[in-house]
DNA sequence: TAGCGCTGAGAACGGTCGTTCTCTAGTCTA
DNA sequence: TAGACTAGAGAACGACCGTTCTCAGCGCTA
C-alpha cells in the first residue's frame, strides 16, 4: 500500500511534468524506490499504471476544487479563484487529462475513457452551480479554455477574463 | 519540393491522427514514398520535421478560418460556424498545437514556441473582430474550450453554446 | 542448523526508435 | 567507353523501450 502510493506519486510527478511516453518504467522505479518486479506486481502494465494515475488525480483534483468552492459559498466565481491558484503553482503544465488524451487518446481506449469520465464529472459539478444545462456547458468551455490558455501562455491572468465572463453568463 | 510536400502531408496525417511519438520516421518514409536518406536531407531531424509540420498547419488553419470569417461578413459567430464544420470532419482529434504542446512542450522549446505563436496569432485575428482586448481574451477562451470539449466528447454540438456565449459577450 | 520461499537488484530480452552507412545502379561528362 | 558523381533502398547502429528472468540473500519453520 505504501509502495503503491510511492509508485503513483513518482508516476504522477514524472508523467505530468514531462509527458507519459517521455518517462520510462526504469525512471519510475528509480524515483519511487520500488523494484521493477514489485512494480509489475502492483500494476500489470504501464498502461494500467497510467490509468490508475489518472483515476487518482481525477478524484483528488475534483475533491479539491469542490471543497474549495463549497467553502467559499458555492458561487461560480470560486471555481476560477481555485483555478488561479492552480495555474500559479510552479510547474503548472495544463490539464493532465487533456495532455494524456492528446498523447494517447488515439491508441488507448482506456485512457480515453478516464479522460471522458473526468470531464463528465466536472460538468456535473458545474451543473450544480447553475440553473440549466446550457450554462453548465458554457461554464465548462470557459474552464477548459482557461486551463489551456494559461498553460500555453505560462500566465494565469486569463483566468480573470474567464471569471468575469462566467459571472456575466450566470447572472444573465 | 514535391517530395517535401509529400513528406509533410504524410507527417501531418500520421502525427495528427496518432500523436507524434507514436509515429516513427520509418512510417513517414513508407507513407510518403521518400527514402530515409532524402528525408533527412530535407529535414535534419524529427524535431525539425515536427516544427515544419506545425508551421505549415498553423498557416493553413488560420488562413482557412479567416477567409471563411471574412467571406461570411466578419461577424464573430462565423468563427464558430467554421469550428463546427471542422469538429464534424471524420478523424477530428482536437487541436494539433494543444496536443503537441501536451506531448512535447516540456522537452522541446522549439515546439513550445510554434504553439505559442499559433495561439498568439489566433488571438490577434479574434482581436480584429471585437472592440477591446478583454473581449478577444474571452473569445479565445470559448474557442479553445470548444476545441477541447468537442474532441473529448467526440461531439461538435458544444459549439452552439460557445457561439451563443460569444454573441452574448460581444453585444454586451 | 537445514531447507524453503520470498524479495530485490539489475541483467537480459526482443522490439523499436532516430539516425547513419553501405552498396548498388544509373547518369552525365570527356 | 571510362570514370566520377548522384540517389535510392534498406541494412546497420547504438540507445532505449516495456517486460521478464536470474540469482544471491534474507527471514521463516521444523
Amino acid at each position: 500500500m505504501v509502495q503503491e502510493t510511492a509508485v503513483l506519486d513518482a508516476a504522477e510527478h514524472l508523467f505530468y511534468d514531462r509527458g507519459i511516453q517521455a518517462v520510462g518504467m526504469d525512471e519510475i522505479r528509480t524515483t519511487s524506490g520500488v523494484s521493477l518486479k514489485r512494480l509489475y506486481q502492483l500494476f500489470p502494465s504501464k498502461e494500467a499504471l497510467v490509468v490508475r494515475y489518472l483515476e487518482r488525480r481525477d478524484k483528488r483534483w475534483r475533491d479539491s476544487l469542490m471543497a474549495y468552492v463549497l467553502r467559499e459559498g458555492g458561487e461560480v466565481g470560486a471555481v476560477f479563484d481555485w483555478l488561479y491558484q492552480w495555474f500559479s503553482e510552479p510547474g503548472y503544465r495544463g490539464c493532465a487529462f487533456i495532455n494524456s488524451f492528446g498523447e494517447l487518446g488515439a491508441t488507448s481506449p482506456a485512457v480515453t475513457a478516464v479522460v471522458r469520465h473526468h470531464k463528465d464529472e466536472l460538468w456535473g459539478h458545474l451543473r450544480e452551480l447553475v440553473d440549466d444545462d446550457a450554462k453548465a456547458d458554457r461554464l465548462l468551455l470557459l474552464v477548459e479554455g482557461a486551463i489551456v490558455v494559461a498553460a500555453i501562455r505560462q500566465d494565469p491572468d486569463v483566468v480573470r477574463q474567464a471569471k468575469a465572463a462566467a459571472e456575466a453568463l450566470v447572472s444573465g
